[in-house]
RNA sequence: GGCCAGGUAGCUCAGUUGGUAGAGCAGCGGAUUGAAAAUCCGCGUGUCGGCGGUUCGAUUCCGUCCCUGGCCA
């Protein structure tokens, strides 16, 4: 299960990875055309019913010329989770090979590739009581106190903390306090679900930043006029959100709440949603580089060279080949 | 053309009673186990508009020129 390396009694699954906007779609839809594939997407935002516009979802012409997966599978007012995904995604794998097909996992969320490379450890899943007495608790006496206690339970996880990492000392008082173990405990224990395929990755990375940043800003240019801010406001008429919703934190979503709340004027969502979506694709080319050297199977193709597509498809032909 | 206010980091600005300067944002690097498009950590030398002058020493004071904005002609 932590394993790239060919293991021939395994049927091949194709990942494909890289930062937003660096053409995963096109190239996904092309390899679709020469293989028997299936998609499965990798995308934390992609998994939000009508958020369309703001998280590049593919066209419903798209999504009709090959099967997708972990698309639209839940509310904007629900969460969904790297365990979750995981799941998911190991069902998917294997009904889709049964079918004699292959699964193709595209997308640019990267937390989720490394629980297929690497797993995940058996913890306590997300307890929304505790989390809201951890987030009332740090709203009266900050996070840097809520760190404190997290120290006096385990100190080892403490010091693995920066004080003010919201997020990662909550969840790390959620599993000490819910186990009544400590956080080292937990994480040596592994969840034990093999993966039903080997995995053949694949990683799209720009050989220049700032060209992904010229077409990053297009796109966002591209998303405002297409309706972005209109698709958040029927959002916001048809849900019951608040913007500490994950699916509210998304790039472009967060933004264009700020705007429809008076707090941003128009001109600075265009300015903050271009620089979140670079400092996003900033955040994956990090991991990218972390998965180059701990994987030693990756493939990587200058996302910006032109015959992009046919690139992919060679290089999965012969990955497949291999 | 005259008067006034400005010209300091990529941007918006602070500051130095004369000892060559610092915030926010942006950017860059890193971390990342059920919220991850999240969350957090680290990184600031820039002819302080140009040229002269005063001074041991000028980004700071003086002169002059250039540029920008406003008002008046």
């Amino acid at each position: 299960m932590t394993d790239t390396s060919p293991r021939p009694s395994l049927p091949p699954a194709l990942l494909l990875l890289g930062p937003t906007a660096s053409g995963k779609t096109a190239c996904a839809l092309s390899l679709a055309r020469a293989l028997p594939l299936e998609i499965i997407s990798v995308n934390s935002a992609l998994v939000y019913r009508d958020m369309d516009i703001g998280t590049a979802k593919p066209s419903a012409a798209e999504l009709a010329a090959c099967p997708h997966h972990l698309i639209d599978v839940v509310s904007p007012e629900d969460a969904y989770s790297a365990a979750r995904f995981r799941a998911d995604a190991v069902r998917l794998m294997a009904e889709i090979s049964a079918r004699g097909r292959i699964p193709l996992l595209v997308g640019g969320t990267m937390l989720y590739f490394k629980t297929l490379h690497d797993g995940l450890s058996d913890l306590p899943p997300a307890n929304a009581a505790l989390r809201r007495a951890i987030d009332a608790d740090a709203a009266s006496h900050g996070w840097p106190a809520v760190h404190a206690q997290l120290a006096a339970l385990d100190p080892a996880a403490a010091a693995r903390l920066a004080p003010n990492d919201a997020q990662r000392i909550q969840r790390a008082l959620e599993i000490v306090r819910l186990s009544g173990r400590p956080l080292a405990d937990n994480y040596a224990t592994r969840e034990d679900d093999a993966l039903p395929c080997r995995l053949l990755p694949m990683a799209l990375a720009p050989a220049d930043r700032s060209v992904l940043h010229a077409r990053i800003a297009k796109r966002f240019d591209a998303m405002l006029h297409t309706g972005l801010v209109n698709e958040v406001r029927q959002l916001r008429r048809n849900y019951r959100l608040s913007a500490d919703m994950p699916s509210m934190r998304c790039v472009g979503y967060r933004q264009a709440w700020e705007y429809l709340d008076g707090t941003i004027d128009y001109d600075e969502l265009h300015f903050k949603g271009i620089a979140a979506t670079r400092q996003l694709a900033k955040r994956q080319l990090t991991w990218q580089r972390q998965f180059r050297e701990t994987w030693p199977s990756l493939v990587e193709v200058n996302c910006l060279r032109l015959d992009l597509a046919d690139a992919i498809r060679d290089t999965a032909l012969q990955l497949l080949a291999a």
